[in-house]
RNA sequence: CAAGUAAACCGGGUGGCCGCCCCGGACUCCGGGGAGGAAAGUCCGAGCUCCACCGGGCAGGGUGCUGGGUAACGCCCAGGAGGGGUGACUCUAUGGAAAGUGCCACAGAAACAUACCGCCCCGCGUCAGCGAGGUAAGGGUGAAAUGGUGGGGUAAGAGCCCACCAGCGACUGGGUGACCGGUCGGCUGGGUAAACCCCAUCCGGAGCAAGGCCAAAUAGAGGGACAUAAGGAUGCCCGGCCUGUCCCCGGGUUGGCCGCUUGACCCUGACGGAAACGUCAGGGCUAGAUAGAUGGCCAUCGUCCUUCCGGUGAUGGAAGGAUACAGAACUCGGCUUACAGGUUUACUUGGCCU
RNA sequence: CGGGGUGUGGCGCAGCCUGGUCAGCGCGCAUGGUUUGGGACCAUGAGGUCGGAGGUUCAAAUCCUCUCACCCCGA
């Protein structure tokens, strides 16, 4: 993966793990950190206990794709950590609870007009 | 037709829209390529790289019927022997127990050197029985008890003798060999080596985070071992050989490039071979990431299952569902394990028809 | 890439090296006793394919081979 939109390096994760806010629902855990930058940049853990190789790069390639299609709020380092319960999950749901973070946080930007707040 | 045995193979197709990695052209758009039969587990074997190098011994470890194949193997092919199956076929760490040591629980007299109940003879005694001896056929125990069955023989018995069978040895025929067959002989006392062991044979260590180059950065005037030395192939020893070196502590970096995919490679054909496999000829280039590419969303067609409808049936239609195991990380050769569903070939057994 | 360990009733463990007499211990569970009742205590009892498959052996939790799952190190 190349690009200025990924975190790439570790010491990078490290310095998002151990200094970033974190934001969480039953899927995914999100730490993000403010890098002074003009854009944002974002990367991914899948561990072990998410299940096997084809498990995990399935979740990766989701993860990268609901990424791909969200335009960020510059200037941020964001890291999604996936939990053992996204083995096997559907690309909607996974959109949903990151958008739900993100939105959490007030990362999103939304591209769409008629998406509003809900109230209740 | 049913049941089964063995082997080989496939393991979704087509088309849109949006993306990712590599290569080539071009200069931000084109063209080409982009997971597997197991890529997995990491159980073996090699290539490659470094440890400066060579030889010998001990220890340690692997393998273990025979012959062949291979770069090599604990893999493959063929064969022998012994089990299993009516059969096709299949399974086997399948050398040695007359080199030595250990172990064989419980039961049983006895598990390696023996005699409990018995049987027989002799002596003593009125009897009951007692004493000395012979025997291992019968009983009993056990997983296993000193070849098996039958006959002769005897006081009772015993390969004591005989026939057949099993085993052992010698001679001999066949086979490269494991072994197989024949003749003769004296008649012959367990198991365990996936217990130690003996024999044969093989094995140096580490691993692509190997190893090399470039860039950046820092602090070594630190401590120790050494000359009858110390260190060097990394369990130990010896002989040669090489060298002012080796160890500890402290400090800096955690970037890029090479290795990195042309290889015991793949396809086709011919020839040799019983096969594994080999030789030759022609053609082909088939992933190369580094927080780690090969994806996301649809449409449609396959395949299978369930339900419903029509039908004598072949089968037709509709709806719903399922479509596996699993993701390259230096590269090969094997082994093992996982796997929805499907295809083909050969063979066996049974039933029915002609 | 390399190395090591664990798996035994519901839970935590022993037994494995040296095969048999052995599947045991503690907590928990059930029943009964004791108590006015409960706890504690006492007695009795149930509950285990020894992770799975195959093999060696007369005999395997134990020995051997393959395999599954989990855990921990080192570079």
């Amino acid at each position: 993966m190349r690009g200025e939109q990924y975190l790439r390096k570790p010491v990078q994760y490290a310095f998002v793990y151990n200094k970033g806010n974190s934001w969480a629902n039953n899927l995914l855990v999100m730490k993000a950190l403010s890098n002074g930058l003009m854009s944002s940049r974002y990367g991914f853990s899948v561990g072990r206990r998410v299940g096997k190789a084809v498990v995990r790069n399935r979740v990766k390639r989701l993860l990268r794709e609901i990424l791909r299609a969200t335009t960020l709020r510059p200037g941020w380092d964001i890291i999604f950590i996936a939990r053992s319960s996204t083995a096997g999950v559907k690309y909607a749901e996974l959109e949903k609870a990151v958008k739900d973070l993100l939105s959490r946080a007030g990362l999103l930007v939304e591209s769409y007009e008629n998406v509003s707040l809900r109230s209740d």
